[in-house]
DNA sequence: ACAACTTATAGACCACTGGTTTAAACCACT
DNA sequence: AGTGGTTTAAACCAGTGGTCTATAAGTTGT
């Protein structure tokens, strides 16, 4: 690769700019028209079931230009994930971080739930891309743009547990992997569960089920 | 639709045969070449990212014949599910439904799970097709002969659930379906971690695992 | 033995997929 | 005016799942 010709063209290997680099200085409103179709698009059909080329022709550009801006379907998907869900949003970090007794760690934490809920809430596509990235193989999940998402999300989560642990809120019999696996499942249970159903509630109820799904994570990871 | 030229065809929509029914008569030998075929290829890229071309060429079959015995892709899928797991390997129905207490429900779940583990293991593409499934979109899990496979665990596990909440083993303050969300995702979750590691662990940490296992079921589903 | 019919097989063909490449238009800057 | 980077368009590619037609192989009735 690389045919050394020419070679005082120096650093021909920088080829200019990345695609990604080249979209984030593009107007806020081409970057949400590309993210906001490319989202619906996914939402509606997954990750492999999404038609490029729709999406393409939805936001009237050309292939030219989007291979110009990412560089493949898959990196696409991961611009649309960063530009729906802001890992800070998942959990609130600081709030946790601050918690000295187990109680206040699962008080916290409920608070923080109820937050990301009430954000999730608003948007419409949170769980069916939350689907779509859950269907993908383990390989895809740790490449690219989501694969730097995803590390990001779990490096929260540990942190969040580890301080857990410290504090003996959350057992530590369990490799740490192992519990992490068990987290993301319930959540995932939950989320999908309470999500569709959160808007039809009146605020007892969602607090009420709010403190269900607390409890499930109480019941397995408390020591 | 349906045209109705010369109706004194009488039943002209009843074509002949189903494409599973003919499958079903044919040799084994023909059968699982299909069959495993196909499965290797699911298991290496999932439901989607499988060809079947790739299928075809490699049981050496054309095109045509598989789609007098297909209805097409997804429902090879279902049929290669049926193949190689048993919903009855799954779970022993039986045993668990004599339990009248909840020692003995938990105790008779601890021996069907190690029973199931012990068949999941000797089949190598057990963890690969299950990601495999639970991969796929919500919507096509519903339909054809994987939504039949799947309902028909779901009520294996409903009516288990369902007798250990008779005998107060498990919980009745939550919604049945939830409840089942909670216990596939926990049950996937478990089978992810531990069946990879399963046969590099003797005969003590291998019950040691399950224990872990049980365990966290027992945390969430108990009353 | 031969025709009629069903069952089975092969493979050309189709619209569409994600992705590459080539070329031309546009635009800022000296 | 010219140069070089930026942006767009569209032809093109191999591969996709799925359809369709033609023919081969069996089976049956007479």
């Amino acid at each position: 690769m690389a045919t050394p010709r020419a070679t005082n063209f120096d650093e021909e290997t920088q080829d200019a700019m990345s695609p990604l680099a080249r979209f984030e200085k593009l107007d806020d409103e081409k970057k949400s028209n590309i993210l906001e179709t490319a989202a619906a698009e996914f939402a509606a059909n997954g990750f492999e079931g999404a038609s490029l080329n729709q999406i393409i022709n939805n936001a009237t550009i050309s292939k030219g230009t989007f291979y110009y801006y990412f560089e493949d379907k898959f990196d696409l998907f991961g611009a649309v994930f960063r530009h729906y869900f802001d890992p800070r949003m998942l959990l609130d970090r600081e709030l946790i971080m601050s918690a000295e007794t187990p109680d206040d760690f699962w008080e916290y934490f409920t608070t923080s739930s109820h937050q990301s809920m009430m954000l999730a809430v608003k948007k419409p596509l949170a769980i069916e891309l939350g689907t779509a990235l859950s269907a993908l193989s383990p390989e895809l999940l740790a490449q690219g743009e989501v694969g730097a998402y995803i590390a990001e999300v779990t490096a929260l989560l540990v942190e969040v547990i580890e301080h857990g642990q410290d504090i003996g809120a959350i057992r530590t019999d369990i490799p740490l992997e192992f519990l992490i696996q068990i987290w993301t499942s319930v959540d995932m249970a939950f989320t999908r569960w309470s999500l569709p159903r959160w808007k039809d509630l009146d605020e007892k109820e969602q607090a009420d089920l709010m403190l269900l799904g607390i409890d499930t994570y109480k019941r397995i990871m408390t020591p």
